[in-house]
DNA sequence: ACCTGAACACCGTTCAAGT
DNA sequence: ACCTGAACACCGTTCAAGT
């Protein structure tokens, strides 16, 4: 009863409980990780800002976990098209984190440096100014709709014995089995993504 | 004190004064919902089954708003962007409702046999089985990571003072104004998927 | 069948009291 | 500065009691 020698707690390891939670269970409480911990309930919010303050801990720590290397590689579109997949990666790693933070994207100190150098390739490569932004939506989106796709249980995509669907039956029954549905579709989308910027540039920009 | 003559609630009134809630706040709680309802909260479980069964109620409403003749159209291509513009649209008419369903994508019949559908029409124009799962996997992705990206706060996109990010600065300066940067990125990403697939399909199949 | 009032377990958060 | 124990408001859910 009172303070110990030594501080029993700290945001790190926090932090770290909290993630195992989540994995484990898909969600955490303060009472759980408290107990986890081996420390009272209140004795958490000695370290941190409540419970949001937990969730941004793991924003900040998915945010640590993305591979900013890529964006040094050239030319633009192999930059950034490594960049992207680096970042979903992170999210793959908790699966079950993603739907926690879905409600606001990460918006930390690494990201912003890494969108302002993906602005940076964008524009040296010649991209339009009024389309960066629009170009760099649309990758976040594809990133946190497969993230998204990541946590949904597979079982979504099963067809129920009362529904008459023949065809997305078959279809389902085609998919090369074991390769990841998921993967394999980020994987279409990113491409396309890519494609499309391409075109784009040749259409619009370019060294003319 | 007992049963009213007539009924004082049923599912549709707690569905609509729910999504109600949602619309305002962002989310809602069974007691403030009872409350707005005139009732007392226990009431609300006679005609649902609980909180979970209200965000069912609300996940069918968005299905249900869902225009599914686009289907009904030719090529393919027009049929399936169209299709996908509604799906959309029908998250956009309630974007703070988007992150409650995140979690699991609707799976009622209607998106089911819209599903069923869409399988057939890429079927028969030509596109082989195995990828047919994942380009609708892609087009799902793209429209939930576009609809969480109409719940996110505007602001979300803007550079703190302290961060040193000029370019960044300087592409969302140079967004077209008033025009949604979410609708755009929308716009650009199914472009780039719709491409994606006719590519797909004049290389590995078609009537050849 | 449908509404109420009371109850229960649980959660997030605060705070005075201890070292 | 950091941990505890107790407290508070609130939430989701249940259930016996009433008509």
């Amino acid at each position: 009863v009172g303070r110990p020698r030594k501080a029993l707690l700290d945001r790190d390891r926090i932090a770290a409980t909290a993630m195992e939670l989540v994995d484990e269970y898909g969600d955490f409480t303060v009472p759980e990780l408290a107990r986890r911990l081996g420390v009272q309930t209140a004795s958490v919010y000695h370290h941190v800002d409540g419970r949001t303050g937990i969730v941004e801990l793991l924003r900040v720590r998915i945010g640590e976990a993305i591979d900013y290397a890529p964006l040094e590689l050239r030319p633009w579109d192999v930059a950034l098209e490594a960049f992207m997949r680096s970042y979903r990666a992170a999210f793959a790693a908790h699966p079950r984190l993603v739907p926690l933070l879905a409600t606001t994207p990460i918006r930390d100190a690494g990201i912003l440096a890494a969108y302002e150098r993906i602005v940076a390739v964008l524009d040296d490569a010649g991209f339009p100014a009024p389309v960066i932004m629009t170009a760099l939506t649309a990758l976040e989106n594809l990133v946190l709709g497969s993230a998204l796709d990541l946590a949904a249980p597979e079982v979504m995509w099963e067809v129920p014995p009362e529904v008459d669907a023949p065809r997305l039956t078959a279809a389902l029954a085609a998919q090369p089995p074991g390769t990841g549905r998921a993967d394999q579709a980020f994987d279409f989308g990113l491409a396309a993504l890519m494609t499309g910027l391409r075109d784009l540039l040749s259409r619009t920009g370019g060294s003319g």
